[in-house]
DNA sequence: CGCGATACGTAGCAAGTGCTACACTTCGTA
DNA sequence: TACGAAGTGTAGCACTTGCTACGTATCGCG
């Protein structure tokens, strides 16, 4: 079971961790590699965490957060058209550090359809997160369209990032 | 360079693999487990084919051909309204083998995200392919929409294959 | 002081990766 | 029939993967 112990030490490097995965993505992140950008060996990852997969799975709850909050600044909470909330979601892409937060989600999306864990899981989280993020800044009687805006923008976003 | 030689059996490998990748999606998809799935050893691979690069690339070069195949199939190439060809596109799902190829297809995205080939060619030919096919379905006066057609499609394909 | 928990380094293991060296047979063709 | 190309088995290399064994330094606390 885990440990309780080095609690800060452990959330500073599940900061570093998800930062590197922004960065890099899940090729080359080894844990040899996370090691490194979290600033000590190897060794020491494997003492702070009993698998490396409890250490993603903290790194992708982390993100998950962000993303969320990230989400909350990029349109005020209000009633807006579904266009509007369409192409502000769509303007992410020309902020650089949402749009690498956009390719690591892509890649968690590759990893769940398999049904892989912790990305199943993740996925759901951050698909969710979305539609709620659409649903309340919908009118009231336009929340049921949530998911298909929600279509609707991972679908262009999948379009934008493909065509680079 | 690539040899001219066995062309016959090249051929076959290629589609067994294809099949393989099908199935397995790219984790479990090393030199040897494609191997044993061709019926042959990881050695004759190499013999066939220069790199493990090369190799996949035919293989997802035949499934592209396929895949537009399949979409052929799915709909008449005939004027159609675009709801109509939204909800054909979203009813593959219920294919499993078209469901399979749809896994590998979200794969084939995260991993093309990161620009590594020969999975970016890929990606960007599936989506022409879907595009045109949609094209092709379109009044003409219609055609312009095709794009954004084509987002929702994926978009909730996406979600349809994340929330099963 | 002494003792146990926390923290850390060095080294390495077992399995898997793409790929290769080397020896051998089988075969079509000249 | 001889010879070179095509085809194949056995073994292994160099490297990366997640993870571990073992020893030691440091620290708070009785």
């Amino acid at each position: 079971m885990t440990q309780e112990v080095g609690k800060a030490k452990r959330e500073q490097i599940v900061q570093s961790v998800a930062n590197h995965l922004v960065r890099e993505g899940f090729t080359n992140s080894g844990i040899r590699a996370l090691a490194v950008s979290a600033g000590l060996s190897d060794r020491m990852l494997m003492y702070y965490f009993e698998t490396k997969e409890e250490l993603i799975a903290e790194a992708l709850a982390l993100l998950t957060q962000n993303m969320a909050a990230a989400l909350d600044q990029l349109l005020p909470e209000r009633q807006t058209p579904a266009a509007e909330i369409v192409s502000t979601a769509l303007a992410s892409t020309q902020n650089p550090q949402l749009q690498a937060s956009l390719r690591l989600w892509f890649e968690i999306v590759g990893l769940a359809v398999r049904g892989t864990e912790p990305y199943g899981q993740t996925a759901k989280q951050i698909l969710q997160d979305w539609e709620d993020w659409i649903k309340r800044r919908l009118r009231s009687d336009q929340r049921h369209r949530a998911p298909e805006i929600l279509a609707q923008v991972e679908g262009q976003l999948l379009l934008q990032l493909l065509r680079a």
